[in-house]
DNA sequence: CGGGCTTACGGTGTGCGTAAATATC
DNA sequence: GATATTTACGCACACCGTAAGCCCG
């Protein structure tokens, strides 16, 4: 499991489209339909239904979709606070 | 930025020696050691000091690190808790 | 010289895109 | 038949391992 296949989830999850997901995160729907597979498949859970008209959420998906945010969130918060502390670089 | 660098950085990080860091992760020196310079340069931080016998972490290494291991354990939860769910597949 | 990190260099696996297939309306 | 996701298929990039190079004691 990397961050990308939670990026990915997230993406699908709000826009409850793949297609529109795939959009906005500047990949086709192919790539993205497999990331979320075997995101799936490592979980070894349904996070989403595909049925007609439309992707629903399953209630583990839900779950996950909140722990998801929130790991993501906290990879940007890394990077950002990284970055701030930029000029401390140790004085040796 | 994916889970795998911050895995690499904490192995490293704790055993403060690319090799055995290596060695627990299965994998070879040359890999790892790139893993953590792109992280680095991603960040655009130095994380490690890489001196005369044996490494030590920066200022900001320590301070991503705490985070990074933060991130992996939450990203554990998850993936445990997904996986605890499993039983509670939609009722339709 | 010896231990340990990095650079060089190929090989392979995994993700990506295009195109075809499938499904539901 | 139209829209939307999935499968097929080939390619390219990125990670990996082996081997050579460096650096500091």
């Amino acid at each position: 499991m990397e961050l990308r296949h939670l990026r990915y989830f997230i993406a699908v999850a709000e826009e409850l489209n793949f297609s529109r997901a795939a959009e906005r995160l500047h990949v086709s729907q192919p790539p993205l339909s497999r990331q979320i597979r075997s995101l799936e498949a490592e979980l070894k859970v349904k996070l989403l239904d595909r049925n007609t008209q439309g992707v629903r959420l399953t209630r583990v998906g839900h779950a996950v979709l909140a722990r998801s945010r929130k790991l993501v969130r906290d990879a940007e918060s890394l990077r950002a606070e990284a970055r701030r502390n930029r000029e401390y670089r140790d004085p040796k």
